[in-house]
DNA sequence: CTGAAAGCGCTAACAC
DNA sequence: GTGTTAGCGCTTTCAG
């Protein structure tokens, strides 16, 4: 005699579902997991049920019994104002669509601004999440080492800077490539003295960035000599070194490690009575929202988060499988979204 | 004889640290939950366990028995080109850093764009979240519809348009006095014919806006015949709607309905060598990233994005915890951040 | 104040 | 193929 239980609550478990359904529960669970142990008819008299009942498994229960809890962990800082740059935000859309498909989700947690590795623990110790993505490693990744420490799971969108024989998976755009493009696109319309404005040497994305500016202009035999700045990545810093840019008037076109510095150079060509695109070309990397609205349209590259979310999902999926991904280091190619700031019309 | 087992798991269990502290795990629970009911010793000697293991209970484990996940879930949609208004993004960021404070995480999840509900109804099914943040109110509500029919707790971001009396819990920000200040600014800066470019007619947020722009004007005496305009949300349609006010020469002042709009206004005074702020003044709404990278800078209309997080999450937690919430309907105050496009030096 | 027993809903292992 | 048993780690009774 089975305890065959009628649940009021307002949720129906897997027993309700077996009761009605007239099997035990295990067989509505393999209906669930495994499909193909069922005979043809019990499934889909089981799949009729669900679909009445509008049963769902819960996911606590589930999650205990099979040590994973679907949860992929990212942590969120708080929004950086003043810079055009949110690319993480764009690049969290994409994964949430990414992970729809996977029947994951993305959970969100802070930590201490001051302690990069604030809150990944906690929430492992609790199992709350399977694994993580990370997406900070332009600053440097002490988030790997205690996760790889620990066991963990997780993929970054960054490769690993500091030591590119580092065997875990990633997800990268190649930045450098992205700078040649922008640079070839200036040389293409004509500029010849083109300026690199970039961040801080402290910056590896940076650095990586302004190498692909050099090798452009080292293509096309160009002298990069005083050309390439490193300023902070302000609208302001970036108006004042693009005024001492223009001061002897040879310089006719800007690449820039980001948009907002690019907007900065458009103020200067503002202030200045230069047309941007007609006397003068811009570049600006991360197509943002900033690019996309200014006047009079900046030029800029544009990374494939779309893609990396794909990928970065697809790279979890195989190491949470136990498997090892076939290639765990993919590096995806930028575009160059072509607006009038480069425009010689 | 308790049939203590040791875990040779990663992760410590309430049983670990029960053996350990020589208690039983009832009262691990006990200095977890209920401190009070431990003699000050035993909760010094179980904490210092807990501590020395860093053991945190396990989520699945506890949600199943208590039936409540600690988890907020928050639709997602996929990221919106072309506009600078990210309003969500900033918005989200907020509600991390709100909710890591009350131990609740958010969980991100999509749905068919086609079908506003998708998503819910799963993620309560599988007790996957406790409660729901709505933020698209603006698209009416039909997710608190279906919320309210099953009893699932929510907070919305954004006010009940439909059915101003509905007594759900909600947080808004009055566009319509934001829409004020901005006028009354734009007034107090010396100009008197001032349009407001706002959204359709359909939108009820564009058209509570629109109406603190007319008692502005009212206020001051001044006649708005002919300077409301309605047109969609992009840079381009803003810029030629400008141009044809401004073609008379009498109109000196926009209010808009938001910094996207705004921007395209001051496209078309760079088209007409009008200078922002000095010729013309311009506000915007949002204060976006747009806004604050975008030349000369552009004055706008600021909502408290984390004040508004905190808010939501505090009527979470009321209603969570099954109290009515004292102030149920909470309308916040924006404020004008001022930049160039409104000064006349 | 502390301990023992029961069970949340599910799935892995094994019997039939 | 299908049913039975056990237990994931926790908290809620209820005894002591």
């Amino acid at each position: 005699m089975s305890p065959s239980r009628r649940l009021t609550g307002p949720h129906p478990t897997l027993a309700t579902v077996a009761e009605r359904a007239g099997v035990s529960r295990q067989t509505v669970s393999n209906a669930l997991n495994n499909p193909e142990l069922l005979r043809e008819d019990t499934l889909a008299r089981v799949q009729a049920v669900i679909e009445e009942l509008g049963y769902t498994p819960n996911r606590a229960a589930r999650a205990l019994r099979t040590r994973a809890s679907h949860m992929i962990g990212l942590r969120f800082e708080p929004a950086q104002e003043g810079t055009s740059n949110a690319l993480i935000d764009r690049f969290v859309h994409s994964l949430v669509e990414a992970t729809a498909r996977t029947g994951h989700h993305i959970i969100l947690f802070s930590g201490d601004p001051d302690d990069l590795l604030d809150g990944y623990d906690e929430l492992l110790r609790a199992t709350a999440v399977d694994a993580f993505v990370i997406t900070d490693t332009y600053a440097g990744t002490p988030q790997v080492d205690l996760l790889d420490r620990v066991g963990a799971p997780f993929v970054t969108f960054g490769r690993p800077w500091d030591d590119p024989s580092a065997k875990y998976p990633w997800v990268d755009v190649d930045g450098a490539r992205g700078a040649e493009l922008a640079t070839e696109h200036l040389i293409a319309a004509g500029h010849q003295r083109i300026a690199w404005l970039g961040w801080e040497k402290t910056s590896r994305i940076g650095e990586d960035r302004r190498s692909g500016w050099s090798r452009a202009l080292a293509a096309a035999g160009i002298d990069a000599a005083g050309l390439g700045v490193r300023i902070t990545d302000n609208v302001d810093a970036a108006r004042m070194a693009a005024h001492e840019l223009l001061e002897d008037g040879t310089v006719t076109g800007f690449a820039c490690a980001s948009d907002t510095i690019a907007i900065g150079v458009l103020h200067a060509l503002a202030e200045r009575n230069l047309r941007p695109g007609a006397d003068v070309g811009v570049v600006g990397f991360d197509d943002s929202l900033g690019a996309q609205v200014t006047w009079p349209g900046l030029t800029s590259v544009r990374q494939p988060l779309e893609q990396v979310a794909i990928e970065v999902i697809d790279l979890l999926h195989t190491v949470l499988s136990l498997k090892t991904p076939e290639n765990p280091a993919r590096m995806l190619e930028p575009s160059l979204v072509v607006r009038r700031s480069t425009r010689r019309d």
